[in-house]
DNA sequence: TGCAACCAGTTGCAAGATGCAATCGGACTT
DNA sequence: AAGTCCGATTGCATCTTGCAACTGGTTGCA
């Protein structure tokens, strides 16, 4: 049984129109970013551990509006009959380049703190074949799907590496 | 004397979160859009020949703030004394592999029409020369910077074919 | 067994943003 | 002098956002 989506009325077929109907707004992005690079899966997570202060209610509305279009999934977790597991979809996990033009953008334009913006950094460098490996790594992670094996820590290891490491030269400079 | 942006609070500095903080709602980037990809200029071409309705008074609120973020700039059309000439900034037209990234993803994945979307295709069929190529065209038109000399139609003038030959091909298929 | 902590949200309400239609005063066109 | 075009602004109803408190239930621990 599928879950069909219902068709509402567009303002119109543009895809950029249409992406913005989806994610135009100032908090959609944010709880994917979080999912996405940070793993985070439950609602307390997305709530609690939230850099921007999202309030519930609203995160409440856009988890179930990012699952009605596709984005993201919901699951029970099976170690607890409260808890909810939220994955990306496809869908939402190819909006991996779309992040990194953002960020690319963001931390040329404006006006970035160094420790949160060094993962956008380093997946600008890493360009195209680092994001298709994470994009392999995120589809094991959210749906199950075996990525081929490497060697050493995974992309979002070692983005969470380098964010540790610029926090922790900033607390004790050289 | 240079415009100084007031320092406002942000969210966070994340990079991803202060590019939703100038550009994340349902409208900014359909001006941005409008300007880059359909060369609209003056306030009454955006209103008029926006595809997608927008208000009067979104779209001089959204002049105003992206005015004031330096995504565009606004100067007398010597033409016309009431005429107002709006232009992308540097920082506006490198938005454009945002918009590449952008439109690709929603093509994939969102209920385009075919018309609407062959931009978007042949932007991401092009790749990045290709966007080089535009923002080129976009800094001569925009910030008159000269472009170094091509053969043959511009980006712009490309693209609109396409959607003209596409239009074509809807009233009247082989 | 009882109780605190935790779980995913919901509710009420105030404030702000959006959308629509009508309109403004000045400047060009005829 | 009249009509059109210019970049907006105004008033108003509705929708969205943000905050704080709260809900009904589950779990772990004493």
């Amino acid at each position: 049984m599928a879950t069909e989506k219902e068709e509402t009325a567009h303002r119109s077929g543009c895809p950029i129109n249409l992406t913005l109907e989806v994610l135009g707004d100032k908090w959609s992005l944010i709880i994917v970013r979080d999912m996405m690079f940070g793993n985070r899966r439950h609602f307390r997570e997305l709530l609690a551990q939230n850099e921007e202060g999202i309030a519930s209610n609203i995160l409440a509305d856009r988890l179930r509006r990012l699952m009605a279009e596709g984005v993201i999934s919901k699951k029970d977790d099976p170690s607890h009959k409260q808890k909810a597991i939220y994955s990306l979809t496809e869908m939402g996990i190819e909006l991996l380049p779309v992040f990194a033009m953002i960020g690319a953008w963001g931390r040329k334009w404006l006006p970035v703190t160094e420790a949160l913006s060094i993962r956008a950094q380093l997946l600008e460098e890493g360009g195209p074949d680092l994001w298709e490996e994470f994009m392999e790594e995120l589809r094991q992670e959210h749906l199950g799907i075996p990525a081929k094996p490497r060697s050493g820590p995974g992309v979002r290891e070692r983005l969470r590496a380098a964010y540790e490491e610029v926090m922790a030269r900033g607390r004790a400079p050289a």
